[in-house]
DNA sequence: GCGACAG
DNA sequence: ATCTTGTCGC
């Protein structure tokens, strides 16, 4: 993908909060998906006592959810984790994925908060501004805001409230599990977010764009990483 | 001041 | 996020 804006990552705490309040005038809570033909998922994940990040985009056909594209990007990081900060940790990474794909998914779901952010800016916003592109938050807990639990079936929602405001919905993407936590990231609304989410939830917890990426992230660590990783394989399920 | 706190 | 084997429940 052609990414036309960034920044520097390179801040502060500070600087980077300022940053965030910046961008966050830029979301855009309204929808101007047509049909969905191409979706993506975007995730990272870290080798224990090193700086490494390895950052995935996997693409997938909608709405079969067929694999057709993956691509990958391993930096060195330096900005830690601090909650509410998460874009300044994994963006640059995130980034070089998604330079390093050619297919131009219509929306992209990332793993963390979108607008249910602390400065209404998570991660999925954060990126959804930069790559110009419909994003969503798929987060597996609450970064701000309560929710009650959802009711039982699947399907079942029930708002993240902020004062009085909702910014974000808890679902029920699959029974007997947590519920997920999904908010605008950006150019789509929340009932279109929830929907695709639910559209993309088969048989797991986590919608499939964002457990393919998951496992496509667990994967890259490992083939680029021969000793520290794990050794064992997936026990497998079925 | 104290506790909470995406991944 | 990561460290880890088996185990209980659907």
């Amino acid at each position: 993908m052609e990414i036309r804006e960034t920044h520097s990552f390179d801040l502060t705490p500070g600087e980077a909060v300022r940053l965030q309040e910046k961008l966050r005038a830029r979301i855009s809570f309204s929808g101007d998906l047509d049909e969905v033909s191409l979706l993506a998922g975007a995730d990272a994940s870290y080798v224990k006592g090193s700086n490494e990040i390895h950052a995935v985009v996997v693409v997938l056909r909608y709405p079969d959810l067929a694999a057709v594209e993956r691509a990958s990007a391993s930096i060195e990081t330096s900005f830690p984790y601090i909650p509410g900060l998460l874009a300044f940790r994994e963006g640059p990474a995130l980034l070089e994925a998604f330079r390093n794909l050619r297919s131009e998914p219509e929306v992209i779901f990332f793993d963390g908060q979108g607008v249910a952010h602390p400065r209404g800016l998570g991660i999925a916003s954060h990126m959804g501004v930069l790559l110009d592109r419909p994003a969503v938050g798929v987060a597996k807990s609450l970064l701000l805001g309560t929710a009650a639990e959802p009711g039982a079936p699947r399907g079942s929602t029930s708002p993240i409230l902020r004062g009085g405001e909702t910014i974000g919905m808890a679902v029920r993407t699959k029974e007997r599990t947590q519920p997920l936590y999904v908010s605008v990231g950006h150019r789509i609304d929340l009932v279109q977010a929830v929907d695709l989410v639910l559209a993309t939830s088969r048989g797991y917890r986590l919608p499939e764009p964002t457990r393919q990426a998951h496992l496509y992230a667990n994967a890259v660590r490992r083939e680029r990483n021969g000793k520290g990783g794990q050794t064992s394989l997936p026990s497998g399920g079925r």
